[in-house]
DNA sequence: AGCTGTATCAGCCAAAAGGTGGAGAGACCA
DNA sequence: TGGTCTCTCCACCTTTTGGCTGATACAGCT
């Protein structure tokens, strides 16, 4: 059994100490390298050459996790790259393993799933939280959710806390199509009220 | 010197880990306790009796960290409560220094800004990270836009998408407080419908 | 040619939210 | 003691929003 090397990517000193810690229990886990931000860590990885990568998405200045992701898979392809970030976004998972990420860990994840994570991704496979799962689930079986153009236009627009007119004013609709929109956008997102659909929109699909 | 009893309350494990560590290099302060969740951390509180109680605000289900400040201040008083959380909310600034916190640290802070906090809090010195003082620095210049708890605690609630009836039930006020409330909390944001107010609290005030 | 999805609009009604003005109780402080 | 702040509540009224049903038009696909 060889040791799996690993880089680890967080703003946070706190969360790196934290996994470094964690993973150190483990015989077969070595963490090679830290970095605390997407410019860092395509350093680190080129200079260790790790089998894998733990990153957190949401970094604080600079590059952020998705296209430090991006530019990984290019400068060194064969590292397997999991995420770790504190949000289970839809919009964030689609955009990671997009990207091209192996895996995606929720940061209030148990050790022992972190540590499946890490010894599955060296072989290929690839492992995610169960809040992560099921939503990639849902997307898959259900394209209803998924809004159309226009919808996500108004949706955007709505996020800016403007009213059915004025909505209806910038996109030279009246208010009775932009109710419409509104209904289904509501239905798609399983809210009830303009209010809750704002505040999923930007937290959950990653709107700002 | 005696050394400083610390309980760390976080519901990610790898959070904690990484306080653990880092704590556990400086010779004058110990860990004697964790918690996951508000109910843990008023159990660990008095089970350990520690010198300073860490604790981040967003517990994923259960007790929120506010409440369990407070339940704290009232069981065990003598304990210097830092605050370790994410975000900077204006909104959670204020209610956790009026549940009774000594400081207020972000999770970027680096380890020594950590190790200062914790040594401050039990000589009764109140410690914050640069960006959190600077938001009440510039809320003291503003008297005018600065929620009161109360108003601060709606206001989290509202940006979770909540009706006025919601509203009410769940802070035990009538529907007639809250629209008296939130009329005072639109005109301190500056904005007019319900729909702005959560756009304003969430991108501005960091709230999620 | 028919089906499906998208975008547009209407009218009606009920519910929710917002504006105005007023008011009492308790805390704190000068 | 008087002033100020905060939290609480009420009534009345207007505006906005949401739920429902139904309709037209266009594009793309089979």
């Amino acid at each position: 059994m060889t040791t799996i090397s690993v880089v680890l990517v967080d703003d946070h000193t706190v969360v790196r100490s934290g996994l470094k810690a964690l993973l150190g229990t483990q015989g077969d886990i070595a963490v090679v390298g830290e970095a605390a931000s997407g410019e860092e860590a395509l350093e680190a990885a080129q200079r260790h050459a790790p089998d894998v990568v733990l990153m957190d998405l949401a970094m604080g200045t600079g590059m952020d996790g998705i296209e430090a992701i991006k530019r990984l898979r290019q400068s060194t392809p064969k590292q397997a790259i999991i995420v770790f970030t504190t949000y289970d976004s839809d919009a964030d998972i689609v955009r990671a393993v997009d990207a091209g990420a192996m895996g995606y860990l929720l940061k209030d994840a148990a050790p022992e799933e972190i540590f499946a994570a890490v010894r599955g991704a060296v072989q290929g496979k690839s492992v995610m939280s169960a809040p992560v799962a099921s939503r990639l689930f849902q997307q898959l079986r259900n394209p209803d959710e998924i809004l159309t153009p226009r919808e996500a236009e108004l949706l955007s627009l709505l996020t800016q806390g403007l009213s059915n007119r004025d909505l209806g004013k910038r996109l030279f609709i009246s208010e009775a199509t932009v109710k419409t929109h509104l209904a289904h956008i509501y239905a798609k997102l399983g809210v009830e009220t303009r209010a809750a659909a704002i505040a999923t929109a930007i937290r959950r699909e990653g709107m700002r």
